[in-house]
DNA sequence: CCTTAATGTATTTTTTAAAAGTCATAATCA
DNA sequence: TGATTATGACTTTTAAAAAATACATTAAGG
């Protein structure tokens, strides 16, 4: 008996199609075949199958570099936005303790 | 000599480092040890360790898988949303040929 | 039509992710 | 301060991703 394979969410599984279809669509208005994205992302056509098929073992970033490439802003988000968002998320993560303590107190999920 | 490792694009190592820092803070204001989100997620230690550290090669799956877990939207939107989203992609598609032909015409980039 | 090539599907091989485990360090709290 | 344990860093093993390849199908254009 085979050992189960990992599953995923149906958020995740749903998250992931959404970001394999803006893919082979921008390809295609991009009018570029799965060969041609391959060889522009420096990756074999089965992976961009598997990433178009929305395969969530896939590198993420396999998916970013392509969504990149045909001009998908992740997060949509240009660049200096990201590092915005990036030095926020630093300052917030610096006022936390740098570890988790189980023994402490009560979680206070104020978020 | 080593064959080279796969390189990603800036753009790509820094929208995958927001969402590992994402992962990271959310899990520290959620109180959890990496071993704590480890077993929630159904994953190693070693796993949740080099999503926090932002490893491109992992799986997209498990960067999402994670970030559910955690509360964090994907794309900003609710499942409502993201269902939304995904039957205008489909629409678009469909509106599209099903093959590129490289022989035709000039692309035409209107967007 | 007829030809061409883009795509769907599948298989095999190679590379590497993910798991599992160990150990040292040091942050946190009693 | 002393005990506890979360985290950082590494290693080894094993499961699977990614590459490479082949072939059938069929959309698209001449």
């Amino acid at each position: 008996m085979a050992k189960t394979a990992r599953t995923y969410s149906n958020r995740t599984l749903q998250a992931i199609r959404v970001l394999a279809t803006q893919i082979q669509l921008a390809r295609k208005q991009h009018r570029w075949t799965e060969a041609e994205l391959a060889e522009r992302a420096g990756a074999s056509r089965s992976t961009i199958r598997m990433i178009e098929d929305g395969n969530p073992a896939t590198g993420l970033g396999l998916y970013f570099e392509v969504a990149t490439l045909l001009g998908i802003s992740l997060y949509d988000a240009d660049s200096q936005k990201l590092t915005d968002i990036q030095h926020t998320l630093d300052l917030k993560l610096a006022l936390l303790p740098s570890r988790i303590d189980k023994h402490r107190g009560e979680v206070f999920d104020d978020f």
